[in-house]
RNA sequence: GGCGCGGUAGCCAAGUGGCAAGGCAGGGGUCUGCAAAACCCUUAUCGGCGGUUCGAUUCCGCCCCGCGCCUCCA
């Protein structure tokens, strides 16, 4: 089975076919770094990350190109607000953002930015003035004139046939000529950046640079271009407009979208105080696996109601898949295979990559990883796991985790991260008991614990529990669990 | 107003024209020196009212509620 996919185009789900076999070029739209990104953010990052992912272990080769935004109204006002150069204020806030991306598992795409493209971005303009698609104002600002693209609409399924009939042709008037023609080019104003170009000074308008930049890396043409729900209008369908009247070919084949998400039932502001930047979030204590499992539990489409207890029950159900692979790892069975076993792995394999053929839909491949779990611990409990039953387990786990990304507890670094980041910027105050608890473990090396570990061995061994659970619960209040089992001892850190 | 999405157990949610996945929480057990983990049992008249159908949570209509986009917010 292959791929489906819903395409924002057709307002279908269509089975998905890159223009070359083994390959995917696709393109999303990643950030303006003005400020720190919220949660709202990373779940659309987070959905095209799992795409990403799952057309890699679908066995394309995948080219995946992200804009950096480092120029727009936002950044002018806020750089200049803190007396600093566009270039300063911007590189804070990029190298924020892919320190986040790379916290909750995004793997990291090929970046482009804005800022590094202008002159190709002038030259786009001029093409497109060239051909008659876009004027000059007399300001020296540059509009895209849409009554030249009858499609114009396309994508977010709206008519402008109306205004089409009442556009004007003249090209020196200082407006624009038509209410919805959008700015390719927006000339120089007192203090603000600007650039010096073959069409004249200014800086690019939003849409440019990613008609300039994906056809740069991707071709005139590729397969799918990604990013929020709220890019379909204008963000998208302006690029459209001025990519196929530049070239006069398709632009990208498949338009992926994901959904906004709510916030404790609300759309999320800063006015309700449900704004939560993923450093707010770890800040307050919630790991990074939790939150890339919450955001990936509901699939892409949907709308996701973020909340903190919902934050909870991700982490226990991380931790589940968690103590499993930990059992399979660590504990001892007797030597053989079983049949139920092997067919089980694999049919939770099949499950798994038929749930994510089905437009993602990574609630179900969550449902068929569990249910795999709770019939191998059954198994497990009962003797029925065998020597040879572990690699096919832990490969479907892999499988999942290809995916998901929440198996290797590297958490407890990354919070610190985070922690140690609070401090420099001044922000101790918003560290939280819960962050300081979840840090408790990292204190310890892997060594030490290990050692402690084999002190309580051989106590057990003497049968000398009171010692045994002396260092038990040393152990225990440095935030690490020992567990003792009949396939053995291990421990983690809670 | 235009276009679109959704309302499923205490919570997060999947799904189908024919006995309603999964996770979390709760209750009851089993296992266990203790602790943890794990397992078993247990919790749903699928927003309301009509209609189509042998049969609808699933299709259609109306209503109620929530949400999104409508020029730069992922």
């Amino acid at each position: 089975m292959a791929l489906r996919l819903f395409n924002t185009m057709s307002s279908q789900v269509e089975e998905f076919r890159p223009l070359r076999d083994h390959e995917v070029r696709m393109y999303a739209c990643g950030p303006t770094v003005y400020d720190y990104g919220h949660v709202g953010n990373f779940r659309t990052f987070v959905a095209v990350d799992i795409l990403r992912r799952f057309l890699r272990q679908s066995g394309y080769k995948v080219r995946h190109v992200m804009n950096i935004t480092d120029v727009d109204d936002k950044i002018i006002r806020n750089s200049s607000r803190e007396g600093v150069s566009v270039q300063q204020y911007t590189a804070k806030y990029e190298k924020a953002f892919l320190e986040d991306a790379a916290m909750i598992g995004i793997e990291e795409p090929t970046l482009v930015r804005a800022t590094e493209h202008i002159p190709e971005m002038a030259d786009f303009v001029a093409k497109l003035v060239e051909k008659g698609f876009a004027y000059r104002t007399d300001d020296g600002s540059y509009y895209f004139r849409i009554a030249k693209f009858p499609q114009y609409g396309k994508l977010s399924k709206r008519d402008f046939s109306g205004m089409l009939d009442g556009a004007r042709v003249d090209i020196d008037e200082y407006d624009k000529d038509s209410a919805r023609d959008f700015a390719l080019w927006k000339a120089p104003k007192p203090g603000e950046a600007s650039w010096d170009t073959a069409i004249g000074p200014g800086r690019p308008g939003w849409h440019l640079e990613c008609s300039v930049m994906s056809m740069r890396e991707l071709g005139e043409t590729f397969d799918l271009h990604a990013g929020g729900e709220d890019l379909v209008f204008p963000h998208h369908e302006n690029e459209i407009a001025q990519s196929e009247s530049f070239t006069g070919k398709p632009f990208a084949h498949f338009w992926f979208h994901a959904r906004f998400l709510l916030v404790e039932g609300e759309k999320m502001s800063k006015s309700l105080g449900n704004f939560f930047t993923l450093r707010d979030l770890i800040l307050k204590g919630h790991k990074p696996s939790s939150i890339r499992y919450l955001l990936a539990s509901v699939p892409y489409r949907h709308q996701l109601n973020f909340t903190f207890d919902g934050l909870k029950q991700a982490a226990v159900s991380v931790e589940r898949l968690r103590n499993f692979r930990l059992r399979l790892v660590a504990g001892s069975f007797p030597s053989g295979a079983s049949d139920e076993t092997r067919s089980l792995a694999a049919d939770t394999i099949a499950r798994i990559k038929a749930a994510l053929d089905d437009d993602l839909n990574t609630a179900q491949a969550q449902a068929a990883i569990f249910e795999m779990v709770r019939q191998a611990n059954a198994a497990a409990d009962a003797r029925g796991i065998k020597q040879d039953d572990v690699a096919p387990l832990l490969e479907a786990l892999t499988k999942f985790d290809e995916i998901f990304a929440v198996l290797d507890d590297d958490d407890a670094p990354k919070m610190k991260r985070v922690l140690q980041w609070a401090i420099a910027e001044g922000r101790e105050k918003e560290i939280s008991p819960e962050l300081r608890d979840a840090l408790q473990s990292d204190q310890r090396s892997d060594s030490d614990i290990e050692k402690k570990v084999e002190e309580m061995k051989a106590a057990r061994t003497a049968r000398d529990f009171k010692t045994s659970d002396a260092i038990r619960g040393e152990l225990a209040d440095a935030g690490i669990l020992v567990e003792i089992t009949k396939d053995g001892i291990r421990w983690r850190r809670k």
